[in-house]
RNA sequence: GUCCGAGUAGUUCAGUUGGUUAGAACGCCUGACUGUGGCUCAGGAGGUCGUGGGUUCAAAUCCCAUCUCGGACCCCA
């Protein structure tokens, strides 16, 4: 019987070594930074009970379910692969009323969604998502924090200057709301009409007119959209106009619309206390015409994206959703988050050379004996070693020489510690032949010298 | 869900109008090197040409089907 060739599922992924150092790195620094914040760690099931799920994600997103088709065809006791972090935070808030009100939390964990995976554009059928929420904070400074640590998480990962440069942008569900009033579109269909404007940075200024002319706006109303279009930041003259200005140009546009007007006090609030949090202003766009997908958002909405790269979709993304805890009964709270696309930000960094994937292990001294009669002093040297917190390992045959060397020169580990009868049989205790692989330096010492300088020379800086 | 393109060694690919035993580079293994990696040199292993059918004296090559992968939409992280 032939075996079957090993292949995984479709759009999922092995994380080799090489991939998983860098990507620890990355989610250990994301970690501190959440901490530094005041969020506190959550972890929820893989699985959700389908109900909980549905009638969330809106149509779209409702078809990329992954239900699980097991036993079980009582729809009351179906389960899904969850969707995302935030519908499963809902559930726990719901669930523990007695719990004290802000409520901070941070959670790394993958989801699954049954789309086309593409790899290039960074999108996959399970990833992980890194979310940072605050619940039961009304609308203002629990926004502007989520931004801040937004900008300063991207900052740190050196999404910062030129063509890797991350923008962020910011605007409001009831901006939105107002346009959509202001063109003339009947308010109900307010999803569709935010699909079009959320497309502008696909299909430009004009496919968007055109799309609007398509959905029956007349002349008058597609003129008023598209005075607003000017003022996205996408292009033109008007992109690095301050958030104030555009904020009071909207305004003069949509005066007379309450939605709009609540709307964009909010942004303004948001920003004031962005300013006095220390954030650099100039990285966060106030851009009218900003929709995002998810049904559930009810003010701020936001998500960060690289003009540089436009073939990679957001990096991150979020909003305020005041009405979704509410929905599984217990009253509304209000709570704002973010989604840090870990994955799609691994893409973009690994596509813009920013991923250091020398190291194919975490070992930085490989133990060599030079017969069989030296295998015990290297298990007691790598004990010294790992006392000393360096992460070291023996090679288990002995024999040539050139196998532990050639292996630690094919995985990248710098040092190679060589045992043989001089060493081990040294009058002043055990002694290792330590080398430099880099250098191609070698020096006979004791072994807590040895270990000593191995964890005193860091490993050399990823080179650009 | 819609529209394109591609499947040949572990990887990236070449392979002429269909014609002997299907090639290269890199990688891997062995040796030159019985206390030492990278560089060099010599040798070696590794392929049912995605799968199934058809045309033909003859198919990696042409036709059909199917599977898989990649790209562009839609949507999103």
């Amino acid at each position: 019987m032939a075996s079957p060739k090993p292949r995984s599922f479709k759009g999922t992924r092995d994380f080799t070594p090489r991939e998983m150092i860098p990507r620890e790195k990355i989610i250990d620094s994301m970690k501190r930074v959440f901490r530094l914040y005041g969020f506190s760690p959550l972890e929820t099931p893989a699985l959700e009970m389908l109900s909980v799920l549905t009638g969330k994600y809106g149509e779209e997103g409702e078809k990329l379910l992954y239900k699980l088709d097991y036993k079980n065809d009582d729809f009351m006791n179906r389960v899904a692969l969850r969707y995302d972090l935030t519908v499963p935070l809902a559930r726990v808030i719901a669930s523990h009323p007695e719990w004290p009100m802000p409520f901070k939390r941070y959670q790394v964990q993958p989801v699954w969604r049954a789309d086309k995976p593409q790899t290039r554009q960074g999108r996959f059928r399970e990833f992980y998502q890194c979310d940072i929420d605050t619940v039961g904070a009304p609308e203002g400074l629990a926004d502007a924090e989520i931004l801040a640590l937004t900008v300063t998480m991207l900052d740190d990962l050196g999404f910062k200057d030129g063509d890797k440069r991350a923008i962020v942008q910011l605007n409001h569900r009831k901006v939105l709301e107002g346009i959509c009033v202001y063109a003339g579109h009947p308010r109900e269909d307010l999803a569709g009409f935010c699909r079009v404007l959320d497309k502008l940075d696909k299909i430009g200024r004009e496919g968007v007119v055109s799309d609007l002319i398509d959905m029956g706006i007349n002349d008058e109303g597609i003129d008023r959209v598209d005075s607003l279009l000017k003022l996205s930041g996408m292009y033109g003259s008007l992109s690095s106009t301050p958030a104030d200005e555009k904020i009071d140009h909207v305004l003069a546009i949509l005066d007379n619309n309450q939605a709009a007007t609540e709307g964009l006090e909010g942004i303004r609030s948001i920003l004031q206390s962005l300013k006095e949090l220390g954030t650099d202003l100039s990285r966060i766009n106030f851009n009218p015409v900003l929709a995002r997908g998810l049904d559930y958002y009810t003010g701020a909405v936001f998500e960060s994206t690289l003009p540089g790269q436009p073939h990679i979709g957001s990096l991150t993304g979020g909003g305020r959703y005041d009405k979704l805890i509410g929905l599984y009964g217990g009253g509304d709270k209000p709570a704002v988050g973010t989604t840090i696309g870990l994955d799609r930000m691994f893409a973009a960094m690994e596509q813009l050379g920013m991923v250091d994937t020398e190291a194919a292990t975490v070992t930085r001294v490989l133990i060599a004996a030079w017969s069989a009669d030296q295998m015990s002093a290297c298990l007691q040297a790598v004990r010294v070693f790992r006392e000393a917190g360096v992460p070291a390992e023996v090679f288990p045959t002995t024999g040539k020489l050139k196998k532990p060397f050639s292996h630690a020169d094919k995985l990248n580990i710098p040092y190679v510690a060589v045992i043989g009868p001089d060493e081990a049989g040294n009058p002043d205790g055990l002694h290792v032949s330590l080398k430099d692989l880099s250098q191609g330096t070698q020096e006979t010492l004791q072994v807590a010298n040895a270990a000593e300088k191995v964890s005193s020379t860091n490993r050399s800086a990823p080179s650009s």
